[in-house]
RNA sequence: GGGCGCGUAGCUCAGCGGGAGAGCGCUCGCCUCACACGCGAGAGGUCGCUGGUUCGAACCCAGCCGCGCCCACCA
């Protein structure tokens, strides 16, 4: 009957994973049918990871946390779909190819464009499959019959519909306003993808002199070269120093412009000189004043980074940094720089190519958010959108919405969804394809990538079109992430959603931990502070981070996943290998327990009504118990606790309490009520785990007596209250509290191993227990004290006290320097509750039960002083 | 400049108003017929500091010190 897998007595991830999952995979159940009923369906739509990714521990955490979703789902009798794909992540995948060209010593403009989207689609026929294949190895059960790609047919024309419509509607519009542009990438970028970073300038002082001769304006910048598209002096319209020069002009040096001094509010009077030099072209709030004043835009630096022809001639053509030196010399020589200071402060910069954002105005696509954002913010507000946890993440999500500003949606790339607009002349027409007639030509720009990523719960699904899988599936149930894209890809999918489905796409957000490197640092390729999710499963070399290095050990996709629910909570958390290894411990202990079991119990069923004795009672209860609270922590994407509780449930109560009690009955010849006890156990701890450590659990559920399909499509537990025993909870309290006791004993009395004491029990409620008691405390309990022994000492049990008598399990000497220590400890307990006694204010205003509950205390530690010193 | 969070055992972290917890590490004893990736027993915390509220505070409030994050383009 006990198959050869059953004896090895370690747990081998690496030998049963492969089996496992092709198990799952033949069997079809993460391929859900799409009936076109909502009701009895659940579905999550996985973050896409970009195509040409590989797996990184963020992946594998919220992989994981989604994939508990899944399997509980799926294991409650849901259709349940974790809906898969990539993205073809524009940027990133651009630049992936643009280096590999370059080591061919190829650019992408030697391509051209179309040659260039055919080299794209080749690198992710290259290396688009990897990343699925890592999902596998986590065990992840994604929908993969089903794939999805941001750039498949179906989902650009998806993306054509979305432009067109908000275009009809007004919200999508194309505008010659400030963008964000990065000189690296040659790109207008939206604001989310703007960082600040601190930087060390200069602060100059430079004198513009008055166009009326008498005197000069002295200005503070930090970017002299601007200075040279300057069409105004501002200040504050309070400040008497310039009063009287507001309406007149100054001349701009080096150009020879007239610069009118203007007041406007936005001029802090009491920052630099109080005056400020006004660049519309390149300085958002310049940019601001300039359209409230009328100003002339002039634009000195071009998109290519460098200064542009409508500079004076000496200037042009060079790069930001040396026009500055430049700028700076010419002032120099004029006199006109009247001081310097080293400045600190914050300087847009781009998160993708690192460079500093250069401010430009540039005719872009801009998508107007006010409209969309209403429902999105109502959403959350009236709970049909939860957060979890709801503080601070609603707040944070709400704030953003709240003053949400116009969206750059275009994008200076070739890898992305080209813009659905089409230009001749003066004509614009955006639709699906160019109008009738000649000339029409579209425009070359392609869409933010996060602008097709918004679609992604509905679009996967075959939105617009009515498909059955639309209806089955949508809206979704649950959005998990970090809290890193909430306002990126979260809230612009709420948005479009609601917009366009007329639904939100889901209605639980779960954000999950940022995994920092052990050092505390980010976790990043770059920085060498990632670890490798794969080397952790399969082992693997340990990188630079540890300082020990050397290999890890496989530790096994289930250890990977319960370590990476174990340490993860809402707050960031440090990467903690130790939490990995306890996984890899919890799969052995499981496989050892599952080994005692199955290679000892007769033919039956699992049965919690074949309980017999008080702890198969106890057990039953527990488990009862436990199903309840790991059912309520996971329903609340509180993962954390819930796997740290099924540790200490399965590792304490059945295995290192309930099991042990077990032996003596299993190993009897006829053991069929054990037996059924400690199959249900088994059973329901295997079911409880499985979300978690699906490669153990089904493993182990393949082993089990009878035949039965799939563990992972099997019935989720549901607590019954009949099966609650407080008695036997409360009996089993107090063995393990004698059992403890006894060993305590054993143990400071230096009691030889495997010798038994001696001793009589003397207390009540232990009748069942008494032969259990003696065994695992490793106790000879007689009927009474023989006649001529004199007892050595009484070990305090609940309910009374067990006498010791003279063994030859240790010397007896070690008993009186035990009994004064105890001694000494019930004096110190009494004092102290004595005191808390005597003050009034607690006696008079704490409830009466905690009065009652101290007074209890304070006469069982009496009681018990009073028998040691008998 | 706003906002949020964190500081609890050597380490990584739970707990968030009624006598300080887990895992790892450490000490002691055990290769006890499921498991040494194991079993049993222990040691170890002024719960950042200072005030306050309360009969009672790690937990609530205020201030301070030290970290971190998000949002924000005062030259």
């Amino acid at each position: 009957m006990a198959d050869d897998r059953l004896t090895r007595t370690r747990y081998e991830p690496a030998e049963v994973e492969g089996r496992v999952f092709a198990l799952w995979e033949e069997a079809g159940i993460f391929h859900p049918e799409a009936t076109g009923e909502r009701e009895g369906s659940y579905s999550i739509a996985v973050p896409p990871p970009n195509v040409t990714g590989s797996l990184h521990m963020g992946h594998a955490l919220n992989g994981t946390l989604q994939d508990v979703c899944i399997r509980l789902a799926r294991m409650r009798g849901l259709r349940a779909k974790w809906i898969y794909g990539t993205d073809h992540a524009g940027i990133a995948t651009q630049r992936q190819v643009e280096r590999a060209l370059a080591d061919e010593g190829l650019t992408k403009e030697e391509l051209g464009r179309e040659r260039f989207a055919e080299r794209v689609w080749q690198w992710r026929e290259q290396h688009g499959s990897t990343i699925t294949e890592q999902f596998k190895r986590l065990g992840a059960s994604l929908d993969y019959e089903d794939e999805r790609f941001t750039m498949d047919p179906a989902y650009v024309s998806a993306v054509v519909h979305v432009f067109t419509r908000l275009y009809e509607k007004g919200y999508v519009y194309r505008d010659n306003y400030m963008v964000n542009w990065d000189p690296g990438l040659r790109t207008a970028i939206s604001d989310l993808e703007v960082e600040q970073r601190t930087v060390e300038d200069t602060l100059y002082m430079v004198d513009y002199p008055l166009e009326s001769g008498s005197g000069a304006v002295t200005v503070a910048t930090v970017r002299p070269e601007t200075m040279l598209a300057d069409t105004a002096i501002a200040v504050s319209p309070s400040d008497e120093r310039y009063s009287r020069l507001v309406g007149e002009a100054a001349i701009l040096p080096l150009v020879g412009r007239r610069l009118p001094i203007l007041a406007d509010d936005y001029v802090d009077p009491d920052f630099g000189t109080g005056a400020l030099k006004i660049t519309p072209g390149h300085d958002p709030h310049d940019f601001e004043i300039g359209r409230r004043h009328g100003l002339e835009e002039i634009t000195v630096i071009g998109e290519d980074g460098r200064i542009t022809d409508a500079a004076p001639e000496r200037f042009r053509g060079m790069e930001v940094e040396e026009a500055r030196a430049a700028v700076v010399a010419a002032l120099r020589e004029e006199g006109l720089i009247s001081g310097t200071r080293p400045y600190e402060h914050d300087v847009p910069h781009s998160h993708r190519s690192g460079r500093r954002i250069e401010p430009l105005i540039s005719l872009q696509w801009f998508c107007d958010m006010s409209e969309l954002a209403k429902p999105a913010i109502a959403a959350a507000r009236d709970g049909s959108l939860r957060f979890h946890p709801e503080r601070p993440w609603t707040g944070v999500y709400l704030d953003w919405l709240e003053n949400i500003r116009p969206w750059c949606i275009s994008r200076q790339l070739w890898w992305g969804h080209q813009l659905p607009v089409w230009y001749r002349g003066e004509e614009t027409h955006v639709g699906p394809e160019a109008p009738e007639g000649e000339g029409w030509e579209r425009d070359a720009d392609v869409l933010d990538t996060w602008f097709s990523s918004g679609l992604w719960p509905f679009a996967t699904l075959g939105w617009p079109e009515g498909t059955p899988e639309l209806r089955t599936f949508y809206p979704t149930n649950v959005l998990s992430t970090a809290r890193d894209i909430i306002f990126l890809w979260v809230a612009r999918m709420v948005m479009f959603g609601v917009e366009l489905t007329g639904e939100l796409p889901f209605t639980d957000v779960p954000i999950h931990s940022v995994v920092q490197a052990p050092d505390g640092r980010r976790m990043s390729k770059s920085l060498g502070t990632g670890i490798d999710p794969l080397q952790l499963i399969g082992g693997g070399e340990r990188p630079p981070v540890y300082a020990e290095g050397g290999e890890f050990p496989a530790y096994g996709a289930d250890a990977l996943r319960f370590g990476l629910m174990a340490m993860s909570s809402s707050q960031d958390v440090r990467f903690n290998e130790e939490r990995v290894r306890q996984g890899r411990d919890l799969a052995n202990k499981l496989w050892n327990a599952s080994r005692l079991v199955l290679t000892r119990v007769g033919d039956v069923a699992p049965d919690p009504q074949a309980a017999e004795t008080v702890e198969d009672r106890w057990i039953v209860s527990r488990l009862e118990r436990l199903t309840d609270s790991v059912t309520g922590q996971l329903d609340a994407f509180r993962l954390s606790p819930a796997v740290l509780e099924l540790y200490g449930a399965f590792w304490s109560e059945v295995c290192d309490w309930y099991l042990e009690l077990a032996k003596p009955r299993l190993y009897e010849p006829s053991n069929d009520a054990v037996s059924g006890v400690l199959l249900h156990a088994l059973e329901r701890t295997l079911l409880l785990l499985h979300p978690v450590m699906p490669f153990v659990t089904e493993e182990v559920w393949s082993l089990l007596p009878g035949a039965r399909g799939l563990l992972a499509v099997s019935t989720w537990p549901v607590p019954d209250d009949e099966l609650l025993d407080p008695g036997a909870e409360e009996a089993m309290g107090r063995f393990f509290a004698a059992a403890g006791a006894m060993r305590s004993y054993r143990d400071e009395v230096g009691a030889r191993p495997g010798t038994p004491v001696r001793g009589v029990l003397e207390a009540e409620g232990y009748d069942e227990l008494h032969p259990q008691l003696a065994r695992l405390a490793q106790f000879q309990l007689e009927q009474s004290v023989p006649e001529g022994e004199e007892p050595l000492a009484d070990i305090e049990i609940p309910g009374g006290v067990v006498t010791v008598l003279p063994s030859d399990a240790f010397d007896p000497g070690e008993g009186e320097r035990r009994r004064e220590a105890e001694r000494e400890r019930l004096r110190g307990e009494i004092e102290r509750a004595e005191r808390k006694l005597a003050n009034e204010g607690f006696v008079k205003k704490a409830p009466a039960e905690v009065v009652e509950a101290e007074r209890r205390k304070l006469e069982a530690f009496r009681e018990a002083l009073r028998r040691l010193d008998e």
